[in-house]
DNA sequence: CTCTTGTGTGACGACTTGCTCATATTAGCG
DNA sequence: CGCTAATATGAGCAAGTCGTCACACAAGAG
């Protein structure tokens, strides 16, 4: 039941937008009454972060694949791996990250939001750990918070205005490069 | 009388978040009575609109003082001045700044976002050619995109989660440093 | 002083929202 | 077949929204 719930309010704002998003059409999408909503959830906004939470998950895991797999790469190899899944994680829903990111503020889940952030951070920070004397950069903390924001400004922009982007492949390319003459000066 | 609503409204957004944002308490706020928004505005959207169409201004306003200063000085120096900018924009209101990203559409404002952000594209693109024999990059379009939503993601990131961020020197030095091996192979 | 014109007012209508609660339905058990 | 406990229901409530409109007011002209 959690479950309908969370998917009939994850189309919602995916397919209809943020503002569709009441607690009748929900209940209505979820074929349910608005009665069981609260049977499970305390209020409104407790639904909107369970779906937050859900597609941070999905980000987050993406996220962890690229890591394991890039683990032991040469640095260019994995920065490419990395990159590539950013691009991955913005892909899985484009249209719920739009509405999540413009539309639902940090408030409403407080920590999630930062988890997934801080999170990504520190294995970054971790991963680059592997080819420290291979860098120039000297403070790992600073690097990965660059790359991180670096990297997600890119790729939120490239995969959500697709109007006048070039195409994910040069994304992926420059953004690659851009990492690597980054990392080792 | 268009402009005490604007700010009024601006304060609010600023101050009280978008929730708060009601035509009542605008009115309130501005010292009028509702009916005077009415006369002036179509509709709520149109104030949050006006507002953000004043931001963007403002935001452009400093990128350009910053091209046209940026214009006639050496790559690194100009680069510099340009991420500096970025900065100094996030800087102006980053209360306001984070409410109208976080909470208010694009689609609130169809033209204006998008303006902004290909109107500096095409400035950074427009700057980057005095430089062209100098640049490894060959695609002025794509390096354009690349460094805007480089430099913005993480001076965006920079200035609004100003919690376990490095201090706003380090990251100028830092953004510098790589859109500058970015260009220049 | 009246008349007209432009502006400001705020109570109110029409509507939507999130949420509750008395009632109905189901499921499990002896 | 009861009987009980758990779950599902949706009409309705209080609160609040945006936006309107009949009216008050001010200022200038004749």
């Amino acid at each position: 039941m959690v479950d309908v719930i969370v998917e009939a309010t994850w189309k919602i704002l995916a397919e209809e937008g943020y503002a569709a998003a009441s607690t009748n059409r929900i209940a209505e999408r979820a074929g349910t009454s608005v009665g069981s909503l609260y049977q499970y959830f305390p209020n409104k906004d407790a639904i909107v972060a369970a779906v937050q939470r859900r597609h941070h998950a999905d980000l987050g895991a993406v996220m962890a694949a690229a890591f394991s797999e890039a683990a032991g790469m040469p640095l260019e190899q994995a920065t490419r791996r990395l990159v590539r899944a950013s691009l991955e994680a913005h892909l899985l829903d484009p249209d719920l990250h739009r509405t999540l990111s413009e539309r639902v503020a940090d408030s409403v889940n407080p920590e999630t939001r930062e988890t997934l952030k801080t999170g990504i951070q520190g294995q970054i920070r971790h991963w680059l750990e592997a080819y420290r004397d291979d860098l120039t950069v000297t403070d790992l903390d600073t690097a990965a918070f660059v790359v991180l924001h670096m990297v997600e400004g890119v790729t939120h922009a490239a995969i959500l205005d697709q109007e006048q982007t070039p195409d994910p492949q040069r994304i992926e390319d420059e953004l690659t490069a851009t990492v690597v003459r980054y990392l080792t000066g």
